[in-house]
DNA sequence: CTCTAACATCGACGTAGATCGATATATGAC
DNA sequence: GTCATATATCGATCTACGTCGATGTTAGAG
């Protein structure tokens, strides 16, 4: 939900995926092969160094958000690399964006976040 | 602690390092430039989705232990495919190898998935 | 010893992706 | 309108890595 991509009619569109809770416990059971490349990709999303501390340097702002024009100078990445590196948090929805003017913000979404630590979780105990 | 790799004597061994927690929560504080490495290496291993079917696989087995001679013909990728998953998780600390005779058998470590969690657990409440 | 099966290693190939400079687009100031 | 700044896109380059076939290594059976 939320995100909804093209609306009701989605004819090809490869994604709509990502979205949400994303995938059951590891330890639960075996993945299938769909809920494994959709748990893939959200950690290879998560697998890039400059990506992570663009994420962190965020999620951790006290303000809760941040300009990108603070961030681009912080690492030792180009203007571009880090644009693209922000286009990529956010199509994987771990950041929302809104663009104020000239400057763009973000914000983490820690329940995507507590999505993918759900995926990471020991099975149910039994009883 | 713990995760010995090979017993006493391991002489090249190229890691030692990725051991243990592993990371401080993504969201309490921006990341270090070597946390982020550590973290983002980390993550790549799980972003392969023939590897979390792997670690899937086997973490989620009843026995608690599965020989990779079962998880061969199961995925559609070539044996030495395979075994190149398995190294990966095993040098990743995901994995306990253990070698009876011919065969290789494979545990899950849950405390490495639990350091790997942890990075992804929200800031501590303030109160 | 020979033979066979399980697993690892090697080398090569193909693709994905991180990076940058150049350039495009958008917004506000003047 | 012009100009400057913030951000996005494009195209090219370089490297990382998933994959496989061929081959090596180890262990048990006979």
């Amino acid at each position: 939900m939320l995100e909804g991509t093209s609306t009701y009619v989605n004819m090809v569109t490869v994604d709509v995926k990502q979205i949400d809770v994303c995938c059951a416990p590891v330890v639960a059971s075996p993945l299938s092969d769909a809920e494994a490349e959709e748990l893939a990709a959200a950690f290879k999303v998560l697998s890039d160094p400059v990506r992570l501390r663009l994420f962190s340097l965020i999620a951790a702002d006290p303000e809760g958000e941040v300009c990108a024009c603070e961030v681009v100078d912080v690492l030792d990445r180009s203007q571009p690399t880090i644009s693209h590196h922000l286009k990529v948090l956010h199509e994987a929805g771990l950041l929302d964006r809104e663009k104020r003017g000239t400057w763009v913000w973000y914000r983490a979404v820690p329940a995507r976040l507590a999505g993918l630590r759900e995926a990471l979780s020991p099975p149910r105990r039994r009883r």
